[in-house]
RNA sequence: GUCUCCGUAGCUCAACUGGAUAGAGCAACUGCCUUCUAAGCAGUAGGUUGCGUGUUCAACUCACGCCGGAGACGCCA
């Protein structure tokens, strides 16, 4: 929390500073955490560059700041140089111990750093195509989608999370006609299937339920059974990941429910694009003129046979989007689908929003490892590894940390051999054991009746008490971070890291003591533990037990 | 051929988007349980950050060029 809190004052200081000095290019600086050999809590950099700037010594300048943030600043207790120009910043103890309090005082609003709405966000992400279930890659875009939206909200952002579910392109016409065959099949046809339809067994299941109803093959619209009993998979799967959207998005209502005119949302869209100069008709097909803003070739929205492209669909439906209210879009998609990010940010750009509040992550696919060799997957083939199939295996938690351990930017591999053991490899019981041996002990504490519930928190002089107050502290910061590199990864490795540090702790500092002071403090540091694992492992969609199921 | 991402310890990955002596977990080795849960802790070992050139006070991070891996380049979605 004080990390930005400081740096803000720094920035104060700083601007005015370099305004004396009558300085007026932008200089960078950051206030950073020193590595960890460092007496000192943070390093402030700006003395080097300004130097740069003005041809002066970095260590004249430093010495300067110095001054006038030791006089600014009361919350600080030391500033010294170092390095090349480095300014040491090691911050009054009170301050440590005025953050536990706030911790224990504020509980689950610890880090709501946006006191009011300042930003609508809308987060689209799995939006997988309702022809089949939900396989492992969804599942990363799931738990990074809702993770990422979990944040937002904590820090006190409005987020919506939704599902686009492209129901009106052509796949929907493979699907009602794959389940149709696979019907008469269990009817007794012989005819052979089609190969370049949905071959997943999924589809006889749903086939023999349409045999069972005993309705006739006219009464069947094959279409809009798939699609239901498929979205109800889809959406009990993500519910036993616990993900839960608050849309659900319909292609539909823009590609095929028409107005008064007679006209879809698409065609109007077109419409305006062809008229704004931004399309154009060539071959007789409606081309988008993309070129016009970064994509390399323009592309088709309508196809010579009159039909649209799913683009066409998906630029009316980001027009949407901006035309609910929402100032901030991010969209999850896989990696496979990164050559789609220029066209969408060029239409977007046409049609006259700002592209930069469009922020797409990729997030590369998952590779699946069963007994040491890669598993192929494929919507084809049927042979592929279920979301549902792996949560069942290895568990929610998990999955979950699992998929949000890595960067998005990173291939992840994932072990299903070593997922399923369960064992000490995985680091999310690491970190739930944290809580479980605090919970052990605040169990323990009931037994006393010399404690306080408002203890002297500067007793706790130790490092390793230290070390993990300046830990829970950077809660805050870390969020900052994720929502400013949209991705989780930082906060469940920063979950990690506190992990280690109360293990420290737990070693060298034993809480329940003949000291009653010094107990009861203890005890308050690690219900501040329990209260920042808890919200913390709730953001990453991972559960806290207040006691490890035996091994 | 063009584009995206990756290459860091034996393995899987971090490194707060340019900061100081590159960190965790797993695997290996040595110790620590009659005291709040040993799914833990302490210690040992493990590195020319794929290679090269450049940019600057400072490069794992940025630029350019190679090498290697994954993926995308449709009037499919």
């Amino acid at each position: 929390m004080f990390k930005h809190l400081l740096s803000q004052k720094l920035k104060e200081i700083i601007d005015k500073f370099l305004a004396d000095k009558n300085i007026n290019e932008k200089i960078l600086w950051s206030l950073d955490v020193p590595p960890k050999n460092f007496q000192a809590d943070f390093a402030l950099n700006a003395a080097m560059p300004i130097a740069k700037k003005i041809k002066a010594n970095p260590n004249l300048i430093a010495q300067e700041l110095i001054g006038i943030i030791l006089q600014e600043i009361p919350q600080i207790k030391t500033a010294s140089i170092a390095g090349a120009g480095f300014i040491n910043i090691i911050i009054k103890d009170e301050v440590l111990y005025n953050e536990v309090a706030d911790i224990l005082r504020l509980k689950k609003d610890y880090g709501k750093v946006y006191a009011k709405d300042t930003e609508r966000v809308l987060i689209e992400f799995v939006s997988a195509n309702p022809t089949g279930p939900l396989h492992i890659g969804h599942g990363r875009g799931a738990a990074i989608g809702d993770s990422l939206a979990r944040i937002f909200e904590h820090l006190g952002l409005k987020v919506s999370r939704e599902y686009y579910l492209n129901d009106a392109g052509n796949q929907m016409l493979i699907l009602g006609e794959s389940l149709k065959a696979r019907y008469l099949e269990l009817k007794g046809s012989k005819a052979e299937f089609p190969a370049n339809h949905y071959q997943g067994s999924y589809i006889i299941d749903i086939a023999k339920k349409l045999v069972d109803t005993q309705k006739s093959i006219d009464e069947i619209d094959f279409t809009a059974e798939g699609v239901k009993d498929i979205l109800k998979t889809i959406e009990d799967d993500l519910a036993d990941f616990g993900v839960k959207f608050d849309t659900w998005f319909s292609e539909s209502d823009l590609a095929i429910t028409k107005d008064k005119n007679g006209d879809t949302e698409v065609d109007k869209v077109c419409k305006y694009l062809k008229d704004e100069g931004s399309a154009y008709i060539k071959d007789s097909a409606l081309w988008l003129a993309s070129t016009k803003y970064k994509d390399d070739k323009d592309r088709v929205l309508k196809r010579s046979d009159g039909r649209y492209t799913y683009l066409a669909s998906d630029i009316a439906y980001h027009k949407n989007k901006y035309e609910r209210g929402f100032d901030k879009l991010i969209n999850l998609l896989g990696a496979d689908h990164h050559g789609y990010v220029a066209r969408l940010k060029a239409a977007v750009h046409l049609l006259g929003f700002n592209e930069i509040s469009l922020n797409v992550i990729l997030y590369q696919l998952v590779s699946l490892i069963r007994a040491g060799q890669p598993v192929a997957m494929s919507t084809r083939s049927g042979e592929f590894i279920t979301l549902k199939e792996v949560v069942e295996d290895v568990g929610k938690d998990a999955c979950r940390f699992f998929f949000l351990l890595r960067s998005p930017d990173s291939q992840l591999e994932f072990d299903l051999d070593i997922a399923k053991k369960q064992s000490s490899i995985n680091p999310v019981f690491y970190v739930q054991y944290v809580n479980a041996r605090c919970h052990s002990i605040i169990r323990e504490s009931l037994k006393r009746k010399d404690l306080t519930l408002t203890p002297d928190l500067s007793l706790l002089k130790q490092k390793e008490e230290r070390d993990l107050i300046k830990k829970l502290a950077q809660f805050c910061d870390i969020l900052l971070i994720c929502q400013k590199t949209l991705s989780p990864h930082h906060f469940t490795t920063y979950l990690i890291e506190l992990a280690d540090l109360f293990h420290k702790f737990y070693e060298s500092c034993r809480v329940l003591t003949s000291d009653s002071s010094l107990s009861s403090a203890r005890l308050g540091l690690i219900k501040a533990v329990t209260v920042i694992i808890e919200n913390g492992l709730d953001l990453l969609g991972v559960s806290a037990p207040k006691a490890m199921q035996s091994k």
